[in-house]
DNA sequence: CTTACGGCCTGGGTGC
DNA sequence: TGCACCCAGGCCGTAA
């Protein structure tokens, strides 16, 4: 599952691999998940490659200007769930589920596979992107624990929602945002606005912890995530929390628990992680409602 | 405005 | 062998 590490790994495979090539053709399959399959086919074609960057789960790869007009475009791209970028020769066998072929001026063909389609594509003039990508919040390696703290800060949501909450931290996803609550110690139905000064250090210390591991393994592979090199990552490895459910937490030894948290399963340990005291109206697993 | 929640997209894996 | 069902992440609409 893309997230920021996995989203950064391709990004720094594709800049190695694919900037500076011209783009020479455009073939697509199914076309559901992409803004306007017409325009890609239309604009892409002798476009050169210019830089490939990421903004929280997005990549970003940007054209430089064709023919004398100024008119910058953007391929923007998002791999959702199962979403894979990867340039092959085009002998190489065609993964099923792949729906865009972009044939560079190497002879190679960036693929794009992604059995959900979750994903999207997107060609989208420069001064476009800022409504699309405008609304995120801050990335999670660069943000200064001041300005972490000022999101976090008065708001009554759970933890956990705000850390998958796009408009706040630009990037983490599931994964990440249980392994990062591990590592502090916080449970992920703690209430933004009642962690201590102390608990919010920790945090933004293991997010940042956790996401650079992450990268330096490459990311995490679980059912589908391969970078741009086509091969998978590590950090699944180095999981505590993720994944885990009815295995020994690998601080205490105490049995990892699964529940579902802003929609999403949540895996803790019970005893380093503990439960937010009761309060009136605080949802339960199972949707028992506590008065 | 903030928060919570349900539904939708799709198809692989699982369990009967 | 077949089939119903669950689940994943992001996003959107709705309601409180």
């Amino acid at each position: 599952m893309p997230e920021l590490p996995e989203v950064e790994t391709v990004a720094r495979g594709l800049r190695e691999q694919i900037a500076g090539r011209r783009i020479v053709a455009v073939r697509l399959g199914k076309t559901d998940f992409i803004d306007d399959p017409a325009a890609l086919e239309r604009e892409l074609p002798g476009a050169r490659i210019a830089t490939v960057t990421r903004h929280g789960k997005f990549l970003l790869v940007r054209l430089e200007p064709r023919h004398g007009d100024d008119s910058r475009f953007c391929l923007l791209i998002h791999l959702g769930m199962t979403g894979q970028l990867a340039p092959r020769h085009p002998d190489f066998p065609v993964a099923a589920h792949t729906h865009a072929f972009f044939a560079l001026d190497d002879g190679r063909e960036l693929r794009y596979t992604d059995v959900r389609r979750f994903g999207r594509l997107a060609l989208v003039p420069e001064a476009a992107l800022e409504e699309l990508i405008g609304g995120l919040g801050a990335d999670p390696l660069e943000v200064t624990r001041a300005e972490f703290g000022s999101r976090l800060a008065g708001r009554r949501a759970m933890i956990k929602a705000l850390l998958l909450d796009q408009r706040v931290l630009r990037g983490m996803g599931n994964i990440y945002a249980d392994e990062s609550l591990w590592r502090a110690r916080l449970h992920p139905a703690r209430h933004a606005a009642r962690l201590k000064p102390q608990e919010l250090a920790r945090l933004y210390r293991a997010i940042r912890d956790v996401l650079n591991a992450a990268i330096r393994l490459r990311g995490s592979s679980i059912a589908n995530y391969i970078d741009a090199e086509g091969q998978p990552g590590r950090y699944q490895l180095r999981h505590r929390a993720y994944g885990r459910e009815g295995k020994r937490c690998f601080r205490c030894g105490q049995t990892i628990r699964r529940m579902i948290v802003a929609g999403r399963s949540s895996y803790f340990c019970p005893r380093c992680q503990p439960a937010p005291r009761r309060r009136r109206g605080v949802k339960l697993a199972g949707g028992a409602r506590f008065r």
